[in-house]
DNA sequence: TCTGTTTATTAGCTTAGCCTAATACCCTGT
DNA sequence: ACAGGGTATTAGGCTAAGCTAATAAACAGA
């Protein structure tokens, strides 16, 4: 019933990084929304304005917004959207692991729910990203999963990677290298103290990986959540 | 050298319109790309001002606009893209062949160049579009046609159908149900008085193809020009 | 509790692109 | 040569989306 006028470009990336800002719950800043989106603070404050107003978002004032479920509705199609681009650029064009997120952010907003229905169809419906991350149904609905970071992680546990984060196009290429792709097993080897590397073992190999890339590199327990 | 600053959507559509109208010689009038991009005449002013002052087009008060040299160079490189987006939506994607032009009309100003050349890669560096139309190289040059309407063609000439225009899905579809795709070989029998209808023979089948129709279908002399 | 810092909002501006109404220009027929 | 009609431009306004500078609110440390 809701007339979904069509968004803007900056609407639906707006409403996206919203999404993810409280994806584990809570509230989205506006600074985290400017640092996110790479604009300036005031600029976001008067886009919530006009967001809360057609009634994707609600507004608590000098505490952050939240998505209503029809703001809920966009953000996943967006996201759905998003994906199934990855994994399509990836799959069926060669484009590198690293390469496919800068171009899905720009076709995103261009392509229509047909041309990406065909896209997933001749995937055979994906439901993950080239990231790991899950990919939304046509319906709306999406896995949540129970994750950690590998700076985290326990010593000795068994985890399995699950997502590297999707926008830095250098960090993607070196996690590659070092083979901690989405669905690899690793287990936790150690930690050196005072913020410093987490060792880990996947298959024969060991790896040394450096606190900063682990603090981004998120896994899940074997055995837990859904499975790849 | 030219420092390519990225183009908006509006500024690319209006230089593919002025290209198109601008082809057979001459000036696009402000009303001419008024009515083709279905904006307000004087909103064409404005764009004019704007466009011939970053060098993209060359304006002739109260006569009409060109290109420049510049401006040629990007009209062709997002006819590329259209047509090319075109040819991968229907053979790679299953698109029928009325609807890939309003899709194409959108992608075109989304995708990267690197995407456009792994999707001609992938279709073989094809040299049409669904339509017929001559896709533009990769450096810029396009295959120049003589073409004439079938309202045009001489009675008894031995024709090729060569471009059905591209813009209505539910023309394309008759088009295509009369078998007027392009590269059909037709003979012209002959045509009613008064603006009537053209009948022409394709293969053993015969056609009847009334006067408005005759004028939005360009041919070419079969044997001139390069081939199919 | 006060006060300084951080964060958010408001005020005021800019640019791109569109619009309608008013005006200016060009051309053609007399 | 000139009057009308059609086309183009100018004038003035609007919305989306960004910016900086100024102000207000919230929070945290002493
Ligand atoms: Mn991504
Ligand atoms: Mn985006
Ligand atoms: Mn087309
Ligand atoms: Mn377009």
């Amino acid at each position: 019933m809701t007339a979904t006028a069509q968004l803007t470009r900056s609407v639906e990336d707006y409403l996206k990084s919203i999404f993810h800002l409280t994806n584990q719950g809570g509230f989205a800043t506006t600074s985290d929304i400017a640092a996110m989106l790479e604009i300036a603070p005031p600029s976001v404050s008067g886009m919530v304005k006009r967001l809360s107003e057609t009634g994707l978002i609600e507004h608590v004032p000098y505490r952050g917004v939240q998505l209503t479920p029809q703001g809920r509705r966009a953000a996943l199609q967006m996201i759905r959207r998003h994906r199934i681009l990855e994994v399509y650029l990836t799959q069926q064009l060669g484009y590198d692991w690293g390469d496919v997120h800068e171009e899905a952010e720009r076709l995103e907003h261009a392509v229509s729910e047909k041309l990406i229905e065909k896209m997933a169809g001749a995937l055979g419906d994906p439901r993950y990203d080239p990231h790991g991350a899950p990919i939304p149904t046509a319906a709306g609905d999406i896995e949540e999963a129970e994750l950690f970071t590998l700076a985290d992680a326990k010593i000795g546990a068994s985890i399995i990677v699950r997502q590297g984060g999707d926008d830095d196009a250098a960090r993607l290429r070196y996690l590659a290298a070092l083979g901690l792709t989405p669905g690899t097993h690793l287990t936790v080897l150690e930690r050196q103290p005072f913020n410093g590397p987490t060792t880990v073992r996947s298959g024969s190999e060991t790896r040394v990986v450096g606190q900063e890339l682990a603090e981004q590199l998120w896994c899940a327990e074997v055995g837990g959540g859904g499975n790849r």
